[in-house]
DNA sequence: GGGGTTCTTGACCGAGCGGTCATGAACCCC
DNA sequence: GGGGTTCATGACCGCTCGGTCAAGAACCCC
């Protein structure tokens, strides 16, 4: 739990987060059991517990660095962007895609979601890529861009219509991330009304 | 599990359905055994087993229900209604009220989503109720009222917005669904451009 | 009030869980 | 090659779980 690591047991510890992630996502996390993951990685028992002090820690690891990927992603996308409108097309595209290749994790943002356990937890790497969402839009706003509502409602907004899109069409029926994030940010711009 | 019911019997099972689903959405599914519910329940444990013949059984029943509820209190807002931009915003409005009410069961819609045992049977109840929207959405195409683009890919991000919204400031902002539905209405209609 | 049906009890079961630990192998630096 | 650190083993523990069942209470209709 709270060792030194080498490069070989960062390695390992890596691996165990990885196909744990990969297991919670499809069977669920209560139903996963250790000693399935511990056997699916070809370990002893041990080895868990020398890697993570409990199950639910392991969890919490793997949504903290799912999180944190994303942003970084996200922000990686945005880079310069001066235009803030542009910027938050580019921050849907950018969550699309890792989305697009990510999709258990996605699964686990849910169930993390759906427990009290872990839904705090959860908020709180949200609300940071919230407030970034809420920067861009506070900038749009100022510049007659954007709509002159609450920020944090339109933020919401559009990572309701990313999450729900990605979800429906690029999980359940695999459509390229591409076109689902071109109609995620057409929504966002234009809603439902014509041109 | 499969036997004629009394009134009274009925009545122990609707209240077994409604205290378990309060217990799933406080505590999660699988951390909620059911000695937990039936001592919640003041009762013995073959109550439980004679009105459900399993614990698998009891929640895909409560999520039956509840969708059964949500549909029926969106198609009663909507009415006789005409315009078909006027039926998606009343539905709207009669979903954000009525998650407003039954807060608990969102959760549980939240886990099934997350579980591969519950999202088929989810998933299900959540095309008919898409469906009505599709319909909608496509009527206003055809009256130019909406931008003619995938009606399917139009409603789901409708829904997105719709939850988003609900989960986020419903729930755990405590704010008036009304006020909040006014905004997601609003963000469908016109997206994030000004006027 | 007899007899069939509906409902209730709670001790019990086998299985599986998360987590521990004594023991030792592998590795690394001197 | 000795000695400290890191990593690995897997039998084992206490416990709780979902589910069963023999027994009987409550209810209902004739």
């Amino acid at each position: 739990m709270n060792h030194r690591l080498t490069a070989r047991g960062k390695e390992r510890r890596r691996q165990l987060m990885e196909f744990a992630a990969a297991r919670f996502a499809e069977n669920g996390y209560h139903p996963t059991s250790v000693a399935e993951i511990v056997q699916g990685m070809g370990v002893g028992k041990g080895v868990f517990y020398w890697y993570f002090s409990s199950k639910e820690e392991l969890f919490l690891e793997i949504l903290r660095q799912a999180q944190h990927e994303l942003r970084r992603r996200q922000q990686q996308a945005i880079g310069e962007e001066p235009d803030p409108l542009r910027r938050i097309e580019l921050g849907i595209r950018a969550s699309m895609s890792w989305l697009a290749e990510n999709r258990h994790l996605f699964t686990l943002f849910q169930f993390a979601a759906s427990e009290e356990r872990f839904s705090p937890s959860l908020r709180r790497g949200q609300d940071v890529a919230v407030d970034d969402v809420v920067r861009h839009v506070k900038e749009g706003i100022v510049a007659g861009r954007i709509r002159d509502t609450d920020p944090l409602v339109l933020t919401h907004a559009v990572l309701g219509v990313t999450n729900h899109l990605a979800r429906n069409f690029i999980f359940e029926r695999g459509e390229p991330a591409d076109e689902v994030a071109n109609a995620a940010v057409a929504f966002c711009l234009e809603g439902l009304s014509p041109g």
